[in-house]
DNA sequence: GATGAATGAGAATTCATTCAT
DNA sequence: CATGAATGAATTCTCATTCAT
């Protein structure tokens, strides 16, 4: 009987160690001799994992994507209150849940960059999916809110998307700007106003509030 | 007298075509042969305008960020109106002035996913400043709305980075969810929100605690 | 007592996979892994009884050419009559016997290309051997039939290696052209062509022209 | 201006480089950089030549196989007399012709090798027309002669086949048993031997050559 | 005995860069 | 000046072989 190897870890340690190498040298400057290296194999197992470099990518593009969502989720499922005070604080979770967000935003700056012009359209559509998983949650969340009359009607999945475009842009300045990057989250700017793209309900007593800029959310 | 062809000229051109070829096929897969085919050229050429692929790729990050940063400029300043409706109308000038916003995205992205981690630290610094530009732009409008009492004191630095985030984070659904980028610009939420993140002015006496962080917006 | 799996027998179903696969494929293309699992067995067992993939090879060409010697003799030694009756049987015999000339040629093929230029000379000596074995048969036969007065001289060594030769040459044909190769068969035109290199005895006086060419024959 | 160099002429000596190394050592054991050395060019450059190396081994075999119909043409339509004597000579022309039958038939064996089961049916379909060129020819001369009342109707397809196959098998000895060869070669008896295989023609008085081994010509 | 995970030598291929013309 | 032929470093991927279990 050859060795027993728990192949899902050892997967995982190679995904680990891709999205690593990645980050560091970016994705074309990595050779599958340095991933190896990393996660303390040889070139040729990798290739008993992952069918090729590609698939490598990909592996380690949905394990980063996947862990970002799984805690997205739990974040947002532990949040509480009203659903501004939900979004916000699913925002602040989220931006707090990451301890160097500067590789973890550089791995997935390389995902992208990569699978977004992709030969193989399969890739495209994963980077696809992966990347609006989040913003479904999102939606949901609000068309609840709607729902259940917390909030005003308004374009939920355009407003998902937008609160989704404003955290990965700041994943960018993590990569570009890592100093300016920490001032803006220590700012703590981005939970309110998050949380204000949804609209109060429009009771009797508007939620006066809802800024003095006369944002009119439809 | 030799045939005088404008280097400058013919270096745009190249850069356009590098631009080009690098959000078609992805830096890395773009091949000078391709950019000179593209531009007209022969391969030889390109090394007469830039030492390297490299400085390629630093002359084209440069044409494109510094056009996008001219039209920001000139949109901004053509803006009338408070601070909200400037911003209100920057945002949307910005989004409405680009035909081709996948194109742009996915060369921008390109550009970031590779001068990111360049070995070379010059690069990354290059990057760093072009980036930051628009961002400058923007909170000197804010110091300047908080300075004549449009607004209340706030976070500007850390605000206008975040306007960029979200716009910048918009570029990548352009990249990664076209059809759904379409239905985000056409919703027009951003601009209202964008400027929903400068506070109104306070009342008749100025806020004195002007600490720079927007603590008040939490 | 531990499992007595016949050698022999496990030796010998390991030299038909690979003598498939290797007509399959090609013997560079064919990899260990494909034979192991052809047979039934583990990559690691095939080791057991091959050192090497080129031993392998040896033992699948010493096999197929075993075989189609066993053949030929048996063939041969069943056909009665006068040596140009029993070389047109051999002939017939032996294109009748084989259902897939195409997998035995292309089998054949392979063997032959890759042992032709092993840098291990052993090899080399081993497929001449293999090759001449049946011109070997004939050959004596020609001998026996010239002693016995059934044929005049001629060059027998020279002609039993004719013969093979254009039973070869057929067999590239199964590979290349498999339609015709099947219209020349059915042509049946080989046998009697085949048995026509022998000349007849000459009467009384013995054929004077007997220089061994069969200049006779033209 | 860059170097001026007779592409056609530079792709015939990289042809000719390779048949020589895939001869020396086999398709597979043959390496790019190997052959380009021997054509005294770097590894790279073949690839400005040839789009890999299996489109080498076709350039290569039409090469090969181009040359020797272009010969097969010539010593036919050199030969007179009547279609029996122009078979003759036209056989044994092909066979003096060639300095060196181990190198050629080892290319040969290589070509046929690699390109019977070849994954793109390109290949093969190239492999096959390269193959049936020869018999081709030799057929027109059969149908002409029998057409011409010179010789008997008969297989005349098969025929021609079968004499290619003749001198094809006896290439393969070339490689198997070079000494052998040399004295089937020398015996002279395979002009004679396949020119036999056309019927005489059946006038008034037949052919009573037409060997005693009661072959009927169909 | 058998297995299949791990290894790493080896090869094809690509492409930025150079430079003779 | 411009060109594109030539170069060769660098990388991905394959697969025979080994060996721990």
């Amino acid at each position: 009987m050859p060795r027993i190897v728990d192949r899902t870890a050892r997967q995982q340690e190679l995904t680990q160690a891709a999205l690593a190498v990645f980050a560091e040298r970016g994705y074309h400057r990595a050779t599958m001799q340095a991933v190896a290296e990393r996660a303390g194999v040889s070139k040729g197992s990798v290739y008993d994992y992952f069918k090729s470099k590609e698939e490598l990518l990909v592996g380690a593009a949905e394990l980063m994507v996947g862990a970002l969502f799984d805690q997205t989720i739990e974040v947002f499922e532990r949040s509480t209150g009203t659903v501004h005070e939900r979004v916000a604080g699913f925002v602040d979770g989220i931006l707090a849940g990451v301890d160097d967000w500067a590789e973890v935003a550089m791995s997935l700056l390389q995902v992208w960059a990569e699978l977004s012009n992709a030969d193989d359209e399969r890739l495209r559509k994963v980077m696809a999916e992966l990347y609006s998983r989040s913003a479904d949650k999102l939606q949901a969340a609000f068309d609840d809110a709607v729902a259940r009359g917390e909030a005003a009607p308004f374009a939920t999945r355009e407003s998902a998307l937008a609160i989704m475009a404003a955290l990965d842009g700041l994943l960018l300045q993590a990569v570009m700007l890592p100093e300016e990057f920490r001032r803006v989250i220590n700012a703590r700017i981005l939970p309110a106003w998050c949380a204000s793209i949804i609209p109060a309900a429009t009771g009797a007593q508007d939620s006066p509030d809802t800024d003095g800029n006369g944002a009119k959310h439809r």
